[in-house]
DNA sequence: AACTCGGGGTC
DNA sequence: GACCCAGAGTT
């Protein structure tokens, strides 16, 4: 039995039941993945179901505001997906007529599409001989073939690529490729692999040489950078002043509480010396709410402190992205998970 | 090639 | 704390 057929085997007895695998609705298929990107299943299926309920086909996303979007997408990070999503849609209305593309050739030029998402789609969709390669098949491989040219390089993605390409099913090229990362996902894990029930104990390089846990290899990236936020929650006559975040930096577009960023640690004293406090809330009394909150992002830590303005009659300068939104509304905002946290905490 | 872009799970 | 997850875009 070639690899391909061992592991489409191995599939049909051991791969999950997910919801976009009834489907050969590139539109459906596309939204999924899109949505997997660098995220769990488990924790990308409510988004799923939420988006195909409320955008059953890609002309009412395309018709949808980008801010519903952002809503919907809320929490589950990494945030220009959805904007790209929302180009996308739009140009499969004017440049496909609103016929979800199928092709590699065609789908790799939609904005948030790259070689793994083309590959998925077009394989899936109509079989296209389009091998995937993502976190799953780098380990599969890599262990299988003891392949240690580290997954992040040039290389290593080159050598990957056309390995996985070589092995994909002629046939069944869509079933292969989710028989492959279900492999990885549910017997090769990067933690406690499943070695003792696997079919390939017999050939798998890294199993006989005993290098498992050295493959694959990756190449560190640079240390996280850390941030000091501190977030001011102003209340008037039940509205609580809003900030939008811009599009340089994390978190673009999306709703927040007015911030202050710091380049040290600095407690309530110096914060009211601050320049941008004088500018906006002089005369304010800071009252903190919580303790530091640290929350990690994947490559920075965010260091943040929230405090209530009191006896603030009205703010001073009010920058262009500060908006009084009503409590009821806030609901309607897309908030980063910050913030939202937050309000969820101290806000009835 | 290196950096940036989230949030959550596992060990 | 380190690593990983159905990666892609920008510099």
């Amino acid at each position: 039995m070639s690899f391909s057929e061992k592991i489409i085997s191995w599939y049909t007895k051991s791969g999950r039941i997910l919801p976009w695998r009834t489907t050969k609705d590139p539109y459906i298929i596309w939204l999924s993945e899109i949505i997997l990107q660098q995220t769990r299943v488990e924790q990308g299926l409510p988004y799923f179901h939420s988006f195909v309920t409320k955008y059953p086909n890609v002309q009412k996303f395309a018709d949808a505001e980008e801010g519903d979007i952002l809503r919907l997408w809320q929490g589950l990070g990494y945030y220009s997906r959805a904007r790209n999503m929302h180009r996308a849609a739009k140009r499969v209305i004017a440049e496909f007529q609103g016929n979800f593309p199928t092709r590699y050739a065609d789908v790799i030029q939609l904005p948030g599409i790259g070689d793994y998402t083309a590959a998925a789609i077009s394989s899936f969709s109509i079989n296209e001989k389009q091998a995937v390669l993502d976190g799953n098949v780098f380990r599969v491989l890599a262990r299988c073939f003891g392949i240690d040219l580290p997954i992040n390089s040039g290389e290593g993605k080159k050598v990957f690529k056309n390995l996985a390409q070589e092995l994909i099913s002629d046939s069944v090229p869509g079933l292969h490729n989710q028989a492959i990362m279900d492999f990885g996902a549910i017997q090769c894990k990067p933690k406690m692999p499943l070695c003792e029930t696997c079919i390939f104990r017999l050939e798998c390089v890294a199993f006989n040489e005993n290098r498992v846990f050295e493959l694959p290899v990756k190449t560190k990236g640079k240390v996280s950078r850390n941030r000091f936020f501190h977030y001011f929650l102003h209340e008037k006559e039940n509205a609580i002043l809003m900030s939008k975040r811009g599009e340089a930096d994390v978190w673009a577009n999306l709703y927040e509480l007015p911030l202050i960023e710091t380049e040290n640690e600095v407690d309530v004293a110096e914060l009211m010396l601050h320049h941008e406090f004088i500018r906006h809330f002089d005369g304010a009394e800071l009252l903190p709410i919580n303790g530091q909150i640290k929350h990690v992002l994947s490559h920075q830590n965010i260091y943040a402190r929230f405090y209530r303005l009191e006896n603030l009659p009205a703010v001073k300068e009010k920058k262009a992205d500060w908006n009084y939104c009503l409590s009821e509304n806030l609901n309607n905002l897309a908030k980063h998970k910050l913030i939202f946290s937050f309000l969820n905490k101290y806000i009835s």
